[in-house]
DNA sequence: ATACAACTGTTGGTAGATGCAACTATTATG
DNA sequence: CATAATAGTTGCATCTACCAACAGTTGTAT
């Protein structure tokens, strides 16, 4: 894997950056976790609910599969969700004419609404959140967030090992 | 709660930036969480078995209740962990004289083993993770990570009107 | 055209994760 | 000594999520 390529020093230091990182990304989840259990119930929905509206709105509509790829979930699960915003009445579902196999899950005008407030009470958190930081990094963080999401996302879902 | 001692442009670009934040670290949860579903079995134990170990090895013996705070989890969903644990050996409890109601947990030799193991494991991902980042961004990422967790971490277990 | 293969979504079954509330045992307080 | 507070455990309900089996639809190959 790791191909050594590095003096000593510089090695060592990275071995101490990544034993970091593992650490922070291990007790950044848990606390993300924790605060998003607290929150979803506010909206009377579950956490993976929430999740599930979100991607819907910012992707736009989409089949019950690609939902599940999107939250990097099994297709059962992602359906079970999807009935779940249905009941609500958050989301509708219809099938194309061309596929009859396929389900697409569009968000309605009340899931809409209900994003909104989602996003809005979200947003004012992280509002508070990044003035805690210099100008700099309010600006520098979101993207390295992004990218460092994605390419841990990269790196998990193409090979196959898994180890187990 | 916001000041809105900004400007209309800063706090603009602000807003974007928190918005941004917002759903990248929605998407990283996700990654992760799903990353260590399919990590955590290679050790025969639950994902919050694992970091439940790796609290215990980082921070040293510590009773149920700080267990469960460590970790922002009920103290009954922290005992359950620790009886889990038990059963596989990895850590050992006893009481102290002092007091018979408080339970020690520590981690056995066995359990520093598997925690080693999984601690290498997770290193050498993490290494070749960094390898994708520049120098400077190397170093920086981790300590960011961090003080990113501790912020939201700070945020969340201090007020309490979460809402609902 | 028809049988077979592939794909999409749903459902059944199972297991783990978690919080809340009730309970036990122990310790502290008045 | 009676009562209150504390630490941990257990019962119960819900959420999460996988796998496997299934049904219906579409594509492919004879």
């Amino acid at each position: 894997m790791s191909e050594n390529s590095f003096s000593p020093v510089t090695r060592s230091s990275l071995i101490r950056s990544a034993s970091l990182l593992q650490e922070a990304l291990g007790e950044l989840t848990r606390v993300l976790q924790s605060r998003d259990r607290d929150r979803a119930c506010c909206y009377e929905l579950s956490v993976s609910q929430c999740h599930a509206l979100q991607t819907l709105v910012s992707d736009g509509p989409m089949t019950v599969t690609q939902l599940g790829d999107n939250l990097y979930l099994e297709k059962s699960t992602a359906s079970r969700l999807a009935n779940g915003l249905l009941d609500r009445g958050l989301v509708r579902k219809r099938s194309p004419d061309s596929d009859g196999r396929v389900v697409i899950l569009q968000v309605t005008e009340q899931g809409h609404r209900l994003s909104r407030k989602i996003l809005n009470d979200l947003e004012e958190e992280y509002l508070d959140l990044l003035e805690e930081f210099d100008p700099e990094v309010r600006k520098a963080l979101p993207r390295l967030v992004a990218r460092l999401t994605q390419t841990i996302s990269a790196r998990t879902d193409l090979p196959g090992p898994t180890c187990c």
